[in-house]
DNA sequence: CTACGTATTGAAAATGGTTTTCAATATCAA
DNA sequence: TTGATATTGAAAACCATTTTCAATACGTAG
């Protein structure tokens, strides 16, 4: 866990003439020690253990403020719902996702990354940010497919 | 319009015991003569003018059968409601989005297809499908922005 | 330290794209 | 032509997410 984060989002709020509540705190603690990748729901669920009156609205709430805080990117996969993980700095990186078991795994890709700005720079387009998904089989699921 | 997407609904359809029907037929010629990219509202409303009777319902449901078929691509931007485009079956493609005019446009890269192999390869993966979408701001719009 | 203006909260209701239900209708094999 | 059943349109249901609203908590001014 970074070590500021809890400051980082103090100085969000602050500067945005926004107010620091325990609720955030205990929802932004939770989030980053959970595992990466997940929906408000699951989110919800594990933070209601050790705060079983934190309501559904602010779970919600929070993580867009974090995903605006910078603390967190926001990501729709094709499951249907957005799911938010913990955004280090300098940590960008893209996904392979197993349609048979759902698993997630990242990877980067530097060259990757090159030739998208060159299709950018081609096209007179700027680009902010990018999504790019692999869907497939993981290893463990084509095994077991036999 | 490729010479044969009705028959080739039309075969898709009887071998799955299912049936022909004139909605299914005034729907895909309006879904392959309009543009690229339609959400199930924007063909609601092209299918709407020649053949008024047809049901919002329908053209939801024909879509995904469509997909089923082959004959559509299905497509989660960020913007929250899915798009189908007609699919030629030898052309795939990724999207640049400006997140400011909302203008889509595609591009192909073999190279980056070809490096995203390789990283699957390397996390014994077995790529089905993926999706690339650059978000950002395109040429006019970087313009305008000064 | 206290009081006050207002941001935030939780619960419930609302939203909005998409899907399902259901009775009426159309398709197609016999 | 008939009968079994797939399909349709309209309306209701779904479901993730957002908004509403009265009660509460934050933090600055005094």
């Amino acid at each position: 866990m970074r070590k500021n984060a809890v400051e980082q989002l103090s100085e969000y709020l602050a500067g945005q003439g926004l107010r620091s509540t325990t609720q955030r705190d205990q929802i932004l603690q939770v989030f980053i020690s959970a595992g990466r990748h997940l929906s408000a729901e699951e989110l919800y669920l594990r933070v209601k253990k050790p705060h079983p009156n934190i309501g559904y609205a602010t779970v919600y709430r929070t993580l867009k403020l974090l995903a605006e805080a910078g603390l967190a990117d926001e990501r729709r996969f094709e499951d249907g719902f957005t799911r938010y993980e913990y955004k280090a700095s300098d940590d960008h990186h893209d996904h392979l996702i197993c349609t048979k078991c759902g698993a997630i795994i990242e990877f980067e890709n530097e060259r990757i990354e090159a030739l998208q700005q060159d299709v950018a720079r081609k096209n007179h387009f700027l680009v902010q940010n990018h999504k790019l998904e692999l869907y497939g089989l993981c290893g463990d699921c084509r095994k077991k497919d036999r």
